[in-house]
DNA sequence: TACATCTTTATTTTT
DNA sequence: TAAAGATGTA
């Protein structure tokens, strides 16, 4: 009977799959069927008897990980999985704090803010606390309450020996004090609110203890303090936690994730056994080498090696352009024989490390017409015509919320300015009460306006609307209602806010509303916590662009990484922070076993970057990997060759698409800008600028170890390399 | 209040 | 370079 699910597993991952009921964690590398293994272990645990599916809790990040996990485990057993505890950390949590909303101290129809809600809710506390903006940028403010939730601090354990801490956390009192007021929880509070919730509560812990035998937990190296305390509460000691995760594909250490919470969870659930998925059934064999190679160079890893049964395939393919715009031509060119090849488009992806990277190649894709999809930038719960539409809906659910009224009190433009706004907000302050309730206020006196009244009353339309309306139709009423879409329809670059209006409505016809919440609550909810998808059109055949993180958890016949050079890739700012380097590094892996058959790597010498041309050094990942593993396509510049390879064929090279052209030297100096060069002490480097002449020329180097440097001629030893 | 001009700054980002 | 934020002008 168990025959079908556990067909076709590996020892390994079946030694995961039929786990006894112990805490066990799964290093599952690249490609090596993690998220088989994962709901596969759901739907055999289910099927056997272990647990019922509403024994079962599973975790993810993103809400697509979770739908996914949902799909394949129906697809598996013929159960209703509706109603059982898949989701995001945020999802669940957020599913708890509705449940047990008097329990955690908060109103029942409590709003979520995302991060753009929270950022000006910062912002509008700094202005009323008359906190200099300049000293205080409120990005930082931000940065800082997030930071303190995220490692479970109230203000009153948040550690303050000097002035600007103490004002941080004084200004994360006064937030606290805000969102308790309005009634609105942030996306760090949902996890920090769950966690103080399960921690005080014992009935709750207890109930949910007894209720989740099963907790299974997906890219575990993720997790942040916050998140490993929450699954510590709901875990008993006797149940078991499957936690499945890669301490090399940890590339989110800036925001707060603890590739450290792996080893703290083998000891602290003392662990029996770790897994480990080895055999990759993405790549072939060279690139697998590659990234075993390169990852190589990290310090305490938990080990792991990735190995395949498909071949080496071809060569790792490593091209050095003059420019920027001249790798962009080669990624181009390449791309065309790809396509020639028969490869789908969409199968073909640009990844870079930054965003700015990628204008240069959508130039030339452009003036190559070849279709591309650049992946990041808005989303549409994003954007702001729907955060303006979302506004009037929350003021018509909930009417406390300061942020919303602020957002629309006066959008469409209806005269209330900024004086009157003024006012409003002192008598509120005077009396505790929201601007919405002084706002009324002032209405019965008269006080108000002609554009306050009529905001009022379009806010009492639709809250009348909103308990006789089912969901789309409120939503339609609500953009004529409030102006809105009159307003778009009147502006002549409007067009495409009309249109994403008019997508909300569907949006809002589309969705299906979770059992015990109001239809508007539901989707209110949704509306922040997933802000939309970033995924391309389907159908749609497509080049496709993005940066390194974008591309977790994706893969593609043919992959280009592009601009790797020292400063960029590995980043500059990565250098200064602590594991910094080894973040890129595995940023890099991430990207290298994104590839499943063809994997390019390219570098600019000399890139444009803030309006400067900039001379970078070959990105010592390059470097990283075994020559053997490579062929060089780069044009026949000499100090562009790897050290070690100059001697080596190059075997049957395409003609270069351009030749590269050296520079002239600049004043009769022996350097030029860009030119390769090696110090005895400083080791390798690049000439940034040339200065004077004879006796007392200087040139500028920038050195691969040492950074960049002045050199006088007269004495310095430099070598062209 | 809207628009123009200037200054500043420049990773990665889900929920 | 180019976008966002800040400041100044009609």
């Amino acid at each position: 009977m168990n025959a079908g699910l556990l067909d076709g597993l590996n020892a390994e991952q079946l030694a995961a799959v039929t786990l006894p009921q112990e805490s066990a964690l799964i290093l599952a590398g690249a490609g090596s069927g993690k998220t088989r293994v994962l709901t596969t272990r759901m739907a055999w645990l289910i099927q056997t008897g272990r647990v019922t599916p509403m024994g079962v809790l599973a975790v993810t990040f993103t809400n697509k990980a979770a739908r996914e996990m949902l799909a394949r485990l129906s697809a598996l057993l013929p159960i209703n999985t509706r109603g059982m505890w898949v989701g995001t950390f945020h999802g669940l949590c957020h599913r708890l704090l509705r449940t047990h909303a008097q329990e955690a101290r908060l109103p029942a129809q409590f709003q979520i803010l995302d991060g753009q809600d929270q950022l000006s809710a910062i912002k509008r506390l700094m202005r009323a606390q008359q906190v200099d903006e300049t000293r205080y940028p409120a990005r930082q403010t931000q940065q800082f309450i997030n930071a303190q939730k995220e490692a479970g601090q109230r203000p009153a354990q948040v550690e303050a020996f000097d002035a600007r801490t103490r004002a941080l956390r004084d200004l994360y009192v006064g937030y606290e004090a805000q969102c308790q007021k309005e009634g609105v929880v942030d996306f760090a509070e949902l996890l920090l609110r769950s966690v103080e919730l399960l921690r005080s509560n014992e009935v709750l812990r207890l109930h949910y203890r007894a209720r989740f035998i099963h907790i299974l937990v997906d890219e575990f190296q993720d997790t942040n303090r916050l998140q490993y305390q929450w699954l510590k509460l709901l875990a008993a000691p006797e149940h078991a936690v499957f936690a499945v995760g890669d301490d090399d594909q940890s590339i989110y250490g800036f925001r707060g994730a603890e590739v450290g919470n792996m080893r703290d969870f083998e000891r602290e659930f003392a662990l029996e056994r770790v897994i480990r998925l080895e055999q990759n059934y993405r790549s072939f064999g060279n690139i697998l080498d590659a990234a075993n190679a390169l990852i190589r160079h990290n310090q305490g890893r938990l080990g792991k090696n990735l190995w395949t049964r498909a071949g080496a395939g071809q060569p790792v393919r490593v091209y050095e352009a003059f420019n920027d715009g001249e790798e962009a031509r080669f990624v181009v060119e390449e791309a065309r024989a790809l396509m020639a090849e028969g490869l789908p488009l969409s199968q073909i992806a640009l990844l870079y490390r930054s965003n700015a990277q990628s204008r240069v190649l959508e130039h030339a894709l452009f003036a190559a017409g070849i279709g591309y999809r650049v992946y990041g930038g808005q989303r549409f719960f994003e954007r702001l015509e729907i955060k303006q539409a979302m506004a009037y809906l929350r003021l018509a659910a909930h009417g406390e919320e300061e942020g919303a009224f602020l957002r629309v009190v006066n959008f469409p433009p209806r005269g209330v300015g900024t004086r009157s706004l003024e006012l409003l907000q002192s008598t509120a302050r005077e009396q505790g009460s929201s601007l919405y309730q002084a706002a009324r206020q002032s209405t019965l006196t008269g006080k108000a306006g002609a554009g306050m009244s009529a905001f009022l009353a379009c806010i009492e339309r639709l809250k009348e609307a909103a308990s006789a309306l089912p969901l789309a139709e409120l939503v339609a009423t609500l953009l004529q209602e409030s102006g809105l879409l009159a307003h778009y329809r009147a502006d002549r670059e409007g067009a495409d806010r009309v249109e994403n209006l008019e997508e909300l409505v569907a949006a809002a016809a589309s969705f299906e509303h979770e059992s015990e919440l109001s239809d508007l609550q539901a989707f209110l909810s949704h509306a922040s916590l997933e802000s939309g998808e970033h995924e391309a059109a389907p159908g749609l055949d497509a080049l496709q662009l993005m940066t390194v993180h974008a591309a977790k958890g994706l893969e593609f016949q043919a992959v280009f990484v592009c601009g790797l050079e020292e400063g960029l890739f590995p980043h500059e700012n990565a250098l200064t922070q602590s594991d910094g380097l080894e973040e890129e590094r595995r940023l890099m892996y991430v990207a290298i076993t994104r590839a499943r058959d063809r994997l390019y790597l390219t570098r600019a010498q000399s890139r444009m970057l803030h309006g400067q041309v900039r001379y970078g050094l070959r990105s010592r990942f390059i470097d990283e990997i075994p020559p053997a593993l490579c062929r060089w396509l780069s044009p026949s510049a000499k100090s562009s060759m790897p050290r070690r390879l100059l001697n080596q064929p190059t075997g049957d090279l395409p003609q270069p698409a351009v030749q590269a052209v050296s520079p002239a030297p600049a004043l009769g100096l022996p350097f030029f800008m860009g030119q390769a060069v090696r110090h005895e002490k400083f080791g390798y480097g690049v000439v940034l600028q040339c200065e004077g002449g004879g006796g007392d020329a200087r040139v500028q180097v920038n050195f691969r170890d040492v950074g960049v440097k002045w050199l006088a001629l007269g004495y310095a030893r430099l070598v062209a390399q």
